[in-house]
DNA sequence: CCCTGATTCGC
DNA sequence: GCGAATCAGG
């Protein structure tokens, strides 16, 4: 296999996706993720964020580090990667206690997810799930960058490290899961991990 | 052990 | 230019 223009632009996309260097190469075939990588530091696209650098390690989940500092952007950055920038999506972050503490797994996993509108088929109520205001501003927004990212896997497609989060309504074809690499562990990615485990006393205080 | 990207260097 | 081997790290 050689790097085709096309291969190039698949390449130079997911890497701008954010998408990590061996996913890139098991979507081109053929070749490993270290080709992957060093194509990527030969176009001179390496660093996704800050430019002409060090390493400036960190970058395992850009978007839901992105959503999680609302960073007042001092100094502006060089023209670099694209960040897709999370919406703003008025959050107050106002009291907002720090959660991500010690967790506390008791909450029962939310099956499917509000997607856009809950859409009840036809047979029988879903089970509970959780309502919007449960879960923090910034697990959400975290969420809903990431699902853009998803892998949109199929059930038989989900290994013992994929994140296994539903998304879509069962009931169509418009169902997936998410897919992203799962924490180690865990049933999920971080973004998901955030809505699905949440300490109790964040529960507590949301609820109304 | 799973994974990540970065770097080196023979080809 | 390419990418396996290796390194450094989570």
């Amino acid at each position: 296999m050689s790097w085709t223009d096309e291969r190039v632009e698949t390449l130079k996309k997911m890497w701008a996706e954010g998408q990590s260097a061996s996913q890139i190469a098991k979507e081109l075939g053929g070749v490993t993720r270290n080709a992957v990588i060093g194509k990527v530091h030969r176009l001179g696209l390496s660093n996704r964020v800050g430019g002409a650098g060090k390493p400036d390690e960190d970058l395992a989940e850009p978007v839901a580090a992105a959503a999680a500092q609302p960073e007042p952007a001092a100094a502006p950055r060089p023209a670099a990667a694209p960040r897709p920038a999370p919406q703003p999506q008025r959050v107050e972050p106002a009291s907002e206690p720090v959660r991500a503490e010690r967790e506390e797994p008791r909450v029962a996993p939310p099956v499917p997810q509000p997607a856009r509108r809950v859409i009840v088929p036809a047979g029988q109520p879903l089970p509970p799930q959780p309502s919007a205001n449960e879960i923090s501003p910034e697990a959400l927004a975290s969420v809903r960058e990431v699902e853009k990212k998803a892998r949109r896997l199929t059930l038989m497609e989900l290994t013992e490290r994929t994140c296994k989060w539903p998304i879509g309504d069962p009931a169509t074809e418009d169902f997936w899961f998410c897919g992203l690499p799962s924490q180690a562990g865990k049933p999920y990615c971080d973004a998901h991990v955030g809505v699905a485990f949440q300490p109790m006393s964040s529960r507590r205080d949301r609820r109304r």
